[in-house]
This record gives C-alpha cells, sequence and structure tokens, in this order.
DNA sequence: AATCATTTCCAAAGCGCTTTGGGTGGCGGT
DNA sequence: ACCGCCACCCAAAGCGCTTTGGAAATGATT
C-alpha cells in the first residue's frame, strides 16, 4: 500500500492525504480522521527512501563503531552505549545505522555514510586525543556528536564525556588517603583519550603528595579480562608489590581479582582495589553492597544524552556545539581498606 | 555532486554514466574509465534513498535486538554477533540498521522496518520456543534468518543454530565420567529456546546414567555475574551441595567462581565447572591454557555466516529455506576434575 | 553502394513521497 | 447581488537514481 493507493481508496489526492498524516493544518479534521483511521486499517507506513528523498533528510544517525584489528574485539561498553542511543533514537523516529569498522578504515566509512545520504548525523566512537576524524567530519559539516573527547583539538566541536580525570584523581586521593603508596593503574589503551585523563588525574593525586610516579605500576592496554590478570599476577609476585589497584574497566577488574585470589590474598584486606564501572547491564557491581569500590557513570545514559544532543544538533546546526562532561561518582565498596601496614613503603 | 552534474561535467547522459558506473556492458570501455575517474575525483556516491527509490532495493539489513524490560539488559553476545555480521555485510555493500526494543514490541518494530521498507531482510534475535515472529515475518514475505531456533515451530523458515543440546548432554556426560552425580544447571531463561535445548541435553544424560532429575538443583535466570554468584553461593551452602556446576554463559560462571572461592574451595578440586564460551572477543577463556572447561562456539563466526544465508536468501527467495547446524566444541580446561571422593551420593 | 548488425549513447518515464502554487465553494459583510 | 476571505482540497513539479525503448554512428557484409 503506498501513498497513491490509499489517496485513490480515500477519493482524495495525495496531496490531502500527505498533509493529513503529517499534521498540516490546512485539512478538514473529519477528513484527517479518516485518512488515519484508513492508513492504520491499510496498515500504511510511508516508504522511507521516497520520503527521504523528497525531504532530503535521512531520519537515520550513523553509529561507526571501531572494532581493534589484533585483537578482534568490539568494545563492550557500545552495547549499553547504542541501547541508550536507541531509546532516543526510537522517540524521535530515527533510526540507526551500524558500521563496524577495521582500525584506520574510520574516516573513509564516514564519507560514505555521508556522501550516499544514508545518515543525517554521526555520533563518533573511541576518540583518540589527536583524532583527525573531527576536523574532517567538521570540514564535511555533517552534524556530529564525539561520546568522548579529543583534548589536542582546539576546534569548538560537540562532545559528551565522563570527567575522567577527576574521577581518577579522586580515586587515588581515597587510597592515598587509606595509606596506599604503591598504586598500580591498569588502563585502558592511552592512545584513547579517557585512558590518557585517567592516567592524568593519577598522576595529579600521586604528585599533588610527593608520591613519586612509578613507570612499572603504570599499565596500557585493552581491557580483557585476561589483561587483568597477567598483569596484576606479575605484580603481585614483585618484592614491593602495590597494595592497590586502579583498574579501568570492570571486565578487566576481574582478571585482577583471579589474580589476588589465586595468590591467597583477601580483596580489600590485603590488597584494596579500585575500578571504574559503566554499569553495563550485564555486570552490576551488586546492587545493595557494591563488590568493587569504583567510579560509577552509566554508559546508557551516556548514549542517551549524547543522541539527544545530536539531534539538537540536527535541528539547529547554527547553535554553537554543545558540551555535556558527566561526574562520576566514587562508590564505596567491599574491594578497598587501609593499607596494610606489612607494607614497606 | 549528484549524477546529473557528474554527467554535465562529463558531456555524457546520465544513463551512461549511470551505466559506466554500475559495470553494464553496453559502454565504450574509454568512456567508463573517464567516469570512474571522474567520479572519484570528485569523491561522487549514489545517494542511497534514490537508488533504493529507483532499484527497489534498500541494501540494509535489519536487526531487533530485544531487550529485556526487567532487567533493562541487552544480552552481550550482540556484540559479537553484529561484529560478525557487519563483516559480511560490508563485504556486500549492504548496511545495518539496528533497533533496540522492549520485550513485546518486537512484531511491531518487524513490521515497520518492513512497510517503511528500510530494509531487504531482518535477522530474528533470541528466539522463543514458539516464537510468534516466524509465522509474521513468513507471511510478512521478508526474508529472514533466525539466529537460533524456535523448537515448536514447524513451517520451514531459515536458521543458524548451535547444537546446543548436544554441547550440554556431552559436557554433562564428560562430568558424569569424571564421577559427579551432584550437578547444577545454571541455564539462561528457559523460555528461550537454546535454553530449553541445553536443558534437554543435560535431561538426557543424566537420565541415560538413570541418575535423578533434581529440581533444586536447575535454575533459570537471565545470564548475570550476580545470578552465577547469588545461585552458587545458595547451592553450595547445602549439605548436598553439588560437586559440579554447567554455566550456560561465561558471565555467570564468573559469579560461580567468585561464589565457589569464597567458600574456600578450589574450583577443578573441590567443584568442577563447565560452561559454555560464546568466544567473546574481551572475555577470551584463556589463550593457551583454557581456564574453564568448556562448550564453545564462536558467536561472531555464527554472526558471519546467518549473514552470508540472509543475504543469499534475498538473492535467491524461492530456493527452499536452509539451516546450519554449528557443532561446539567440549574443550578441556584447568575447571574440571573426578569427583570428591568425600562427595556422599 | 546498399544493407544490416553492433556498438555506443541518449531522452524520458518512473520509483513514492513532499511541497508549491493555485482552484473551488461557502460564508458574512456591504 | 457582489466582493473578498477562509477553509479545504488538488494537479504537477521535483528529489536523484535506474531502466526502457530507441537513435546515431560505426563497422562488416553483400
Amino acid at each position: 500500500m503506498n501513498l497513491r493507493e490509499l489517496a485513490q481508496n480515500l477519493g482524495l489526492s495525495q496531496t490531502t492525504v500527505s498533509r493529513a498524516l503529517n499534521g498540516y493544518p490546512e485539512v478538514n479534521e473529519a477528513t484527517r480522521a479518516r485518512v488515519v483511521q484508513a492508513a492504520e486499517q491499510h496498515n500504511y507506513r510511508p516508504n522511507t527512501r521516497a520520503k527521504g528523498l523528497a525531504t532530503g533528510r535521512a531520519m537515520a544517525i550513523g553509529h561507526v563503531i571501531p572494532m581493534s584489528k589484533q585483537h578482534e574485539m568490539v568494545n563492550p561498553v557500545f552495547g549499553d552505549f547504542i541501547a541508550g542511543a536507541g531509546e532516543t533514537y526510537s522517540r524521535n523516529g530515527y533510526d540507526m545505522v551500524l558500521s563496524l569498522v577495521e582500525d584506520g578504515q574510520e574516516e573513509k566509512t564516514y564519507r560514505d555514510l555521508r556522501g550516499k545520504g544514508a545518515v543525517d548525523g554521526l555520533i563518533v566512537h573511541g576518540p583518540k586525543s589527536d583524532d583527525p576524524r573531527i576536523a574532517m567530519l567538521d570540514e564535511l559539516g555533517v552534524p556530529f556528536v564525539v561520546h568522548g573527547r579529543a583534548s589536542a583539538i582546539t576546534l569548538p566541536y560537540a562532545w559528551l564525556d565522563v570527567n575522567n580525570r577527576n574521577a581518577f584523581q579522586r580515586a587515588t586521593d581515597f587510597l592515598l588517603d587509606l595509606g596506599h603508596r604503591r598504586i598500580a593503574l591498569m588502563n585502558g589503551l592511552e592512545e584513547l583519550d579517557f585512558a590518557s585523563r585517567r592516567r592524568a588525574g593519577y598522576h595529579d593525586a600521586l604528585q599533588a603528595r610527593g608520591v613519586p610516579l612509578r613507570p612499572e605500576f603504570m599499565h596500557s592496554e585493552e581491557m580483557t579480562e585476561r589483561y587483568g590478570y597477567d598483569t596484576a599476577r606479575l605484580l603481585l609476585a614483585r618484592d614491593d608489590a602495590p597494595t592497590a589497584f586502579l583498574v579501568s574497566s570492570m571486565i578487566t577488574v576481574i582478571g585482577v581479582r583471579r589474580a589476588i585470589e589465586e595468590r591467597g590474598l583477601k580483596m580489600g584486606r590485603d590488597v584494596s582495589v579500585i575500578t571504574h564501572d559503566d554499569e553495563l547491564s550485564y555486570f552490576k557491581n551488586g546492587q545493595d553492597a557494591p563488590i568493587f569500590t569504583a567510579t560509577c557513570s552509566s554508559v546508557r545514559e551516556a548514549g542517551r544524552q549524547a543522541a539527544q544532543i545530536l539531534l539538537e544538533r540536527i535541528a539547529h546546526p547554527h547553535l554553537p556545539p554543545p558540551n555535556r562532561l558527566l561526574e562520576a561518582q566514587l562508590v564505596v565498596g567491599g574491594s578497598t581498606g587501609p593499607a596494610p601496614i606489612s607494607a614497606k613503603d
């Protein structure tokens, strides 16, 4: 069933039917009701492509998901981010088109999506500190919102980010207050902007207390469980093992815990652990009493808000690009405690 | 840059340019080369919507991701499945459009996507045993492929599934061979077809050896870490605690391990554990020596193949719907061992 | 030189929608 | 009776592409 057939069926012109359906005022309410009812009855849905052609809008948003080639890994937070964004889209009649792209191919994909006219706007995932995509999209004139930031980019652009630096600074302070001095940082890949900000927060906190930075305690990898286990295992085997771990992901921290327990140590007593928690739906940090002390920030909520910002940006492209900085909550769980007295500094 | 401008630029008709670009034979190779070069130089990409309107094909595949309302959870395997499917799509010039939908709204979403003409085919995720979507899509006449099966549906339809029943039967047999008699099953939600098949495999294996089924050992929930922990904890506190656990997901098994270790038991010695492993990219079961004994089947590969089947189905809708049954590998890791002798039967 | 098949190109229709630029009829005001 | 004004509706153009049904030019054949 298409518009013409529907119109013929009703004995009206396409124009009138179209206007009735799209809520234009110049159509009799009685007629509109008739039209709406007939449309429903015949299960009529306007053809997206035709509508898009006529209006010049695709009513779709593109997400380009980077996929690390070495690890063939897609970041587990995307699922929840997209769930959040999807809510916003469907409430506003937008579709979501997804491309999974190997590292380095991203620019081409953005160009394609835009050139084909497949999307009205884009979300940029996983920005690096000096991400070339931002300048490119700006030049292309596509509305876009970055999930995260690119610290080295000076031109204004729309972003939504968690205050990673502050979160990790507070977390480090918290550990320092508990008497810890040997604090290991298990970060994500530091070419990613969020990771370098977290490191900066960790730095600042240590330096403010005059605790020297020890490179052997600072690690940076793709955030797998395996990485957590392997690295924590090695660190714990040292004479001067860390008494605390600051970890970038709920997945990685599982590996850290495994290494701790394998060594017969007890988390929260012998070793303290703080992790960042994106509040992934299938990996809740305990409902009542959190297992891990964590810096919490819902990535699903971030998705919702980023999508909202993007839609506003599409509606009003002339406005200056908005930014939104979400603060993470430092939630105390069972994984932290005072530094063991035995720990020689 | 659109086709008309490009044609004018070249002093050719739109027809010729279109044909040159789409590889039709009735155009001089020299002309074609000129056209292709100009297209590249001007960064020309045919408008998807216009092309779609003209050809009647959307060059897009729809994925409708169900989202459990109570838990606001999106199944973590989707990320990897979609990564696999995405590979196939992009190789074939298809886009992927994603809808996240709350339980129960799925039918409407399928209808919408099809009615709007937004997709050429659909992948059905998370089928229930008696899933109404299959009959509906069949009637709608949309090409579709089910990831999993719907046991209660008799009409032929295209699916790709892991042999869950066989996998869990073999896993149970393996535990029985090791002398275990009190084996707990920690399944996913059994309204989902895959879970009921796993239970059937577990049943069959036990019954074949005359081991009675014990309802208190059979659990069925959404596969979170929390569920694994809580349930294993309760079970392990029993006088007649299970000596082995058969678990449906790598996420849940993490919780099971936590409960085991919290109780001061050692996995593989005091308690045996087998899990199903979808080979999620960020949750590898150890590269060299697997941590868990597991029934392994790559969900990413499943995504690749399901997409492939769908594209073939779109190309040849008249052929009978193909089915593909993937066998899981039973890989022995460190989490299983002989049943403790102390375990009174 | 005339005929015919090939090759190479083109004008125009059509995909299903929105939107522009009117038309028509009924009403109140003079 | 006339005018003007709404309220309501319509025909047709246009979005950017593919495809049909030729036409013109070229080369081969008689």
